[in-house]
DNA sequence: ACCTGTCAAGTCTGG
DNA sequence: CCAGACTTGACAGGT
């Protein structure tokens, strides 16, 4: 089998090179005019798409084929007084360099919208504010030349107190959404209300992709093995055109189980390796370890010590 | 140049 | 019913 290995939005390898510049609202607001606000929110989108760039050709020379867009990519993009902007227009010329760059050398990109984004909500306001914040990650993935193989990773949201209740609100919220959002959707198992067989489940409902994160599973168990649970996740990938896509990272400490590490135990990966062995099917790992592209580089190193894993390029193994 | 409190957004818990 | 925690990189204001 094939593991393709990624990290998350920003690079510590590189100097000066966020992703995510931003602006606050409250400083957004003491701008005198609309002329110099359109101006600050189009050289930070600038700069953001710019280093965005700088990290995927970063992480090309190392062999990394998978990598998160940070959702922060546009500043303020989704707030309801900010001005409107047509920031791929604008800035096509930046989406194009990345389009371009991403079919030369074939980078799986996806995203992850924040934990405001709620579909199991009752309020129509979150549910409105959850909504443009698809809209607009879906914007930037289309600028990005994705179709529906860039996905959206959430999580199914909030309990209050009536799991059933809530599941029930997050599929009629899903089914309104347009059909290309939709297919955007992939769900992920949290550390602390849906486990992974509940989102297991919704998403053999759904008929959409499952990411099982390895670190939240070992927060919020539900009594299934890894084992157990890998086969049927990695059958709700039936249809895509590209592999499962797992999330891993070890956790800080005992204490606190739930924070994510500077680096990933490379043995208790390996551990989950053998694993996932037995399905023997390729898949792609999102490493959300804190030291981001590092972690993820000297995983890959600690890995060359198992005998048993061949490396194909940096950042992927035959196993 | 460096340090620290604050930030658009939601939910949950505890007082 | 409200404040604070959660979590996290980056801004912004102060030193």
């Amino acid at each position: 089998m094939i593991v393709r290995f990624g990290f998350v939005a920003m690079s510590l390898e590189l100097y000066n090179a966020s992703p995510s510049k931003t602006i606050s609202y409250t400083n957004y607001a003491k701008l005198t005019d609309d002329r110099s606000r359109l101006f600050r929110l189009k050289k930070l989108t600038e700069e953001n798409l710019n280093n965005t760039l700088r990290i995927l050709i970063n992480a090309h020379a190392n062999g990394i084929e998978v990598y998160r867009i940070t959702s922060k990519l546009v500043p303020l993009s989704t707030h309801k007084d900010v001005i409107d902007w047509d920031y791929t227009g604008e800035l096509s010329q930046q989406f194009q360099k990345i389009k371009q760059y991403l079919e030369e050398t074939g980078i799986r990109i996806s995203a992850h919208p924040d934990h405001f984004t709620v579909l199991t909500s009752q309020r129509e306001e979150v549910i409105e504010a959850s909504i443009r914040d698809l809209i607009y990650h879906d914007r930037i993935l289309s600028a990005m030349g994705k179709g529906s193989e860039g996905k959206l990773v959430l999580h199914i949201g909030g309990v209050y107190k009536d799991k059933e209740k809530a599941i029930d609100i997050f599929k009629s919220n899903f089914s309104a959404l347009p059909q290309n959002i939709k297919e955007r959707i992939i769900l992920e198992n949290d550390d602390k209300s849906y486990t992974a067989s509940e989102t297991l489940k919704l998403c053999q409902e759904l008929h959409i992709p499952m990411v099982f994160d390895v670190h939240h599973h070992l927060c919020n168990p539900d009594g299934l093995t890894v084992e157990e649970l890998l086969g049927p996740v990695f059958n709700t990938w039936e249809n895509q055109s590209l592999p499962p896509k797992i999330h891993y990272s070890t956790p800080k400490s005992q204490s606190s189980i739930r924070s994510h590490a500077d680096y990933v135990d490379s043995e208790a990966f390996y551990q989950f390796l053998l694993k996932a062995k037995k399905l023997d099917k390729n898949f792609d790992v999102m490493l959300e370890a804190k030291n981001k592209d590092v972690a993820l580089l000297k995983l890959m190193d600690d890995l060359k010590h198992y005998k048993d894993i061949k490396f194909i390029r940096g950042a992927v193994i035959e196993f």
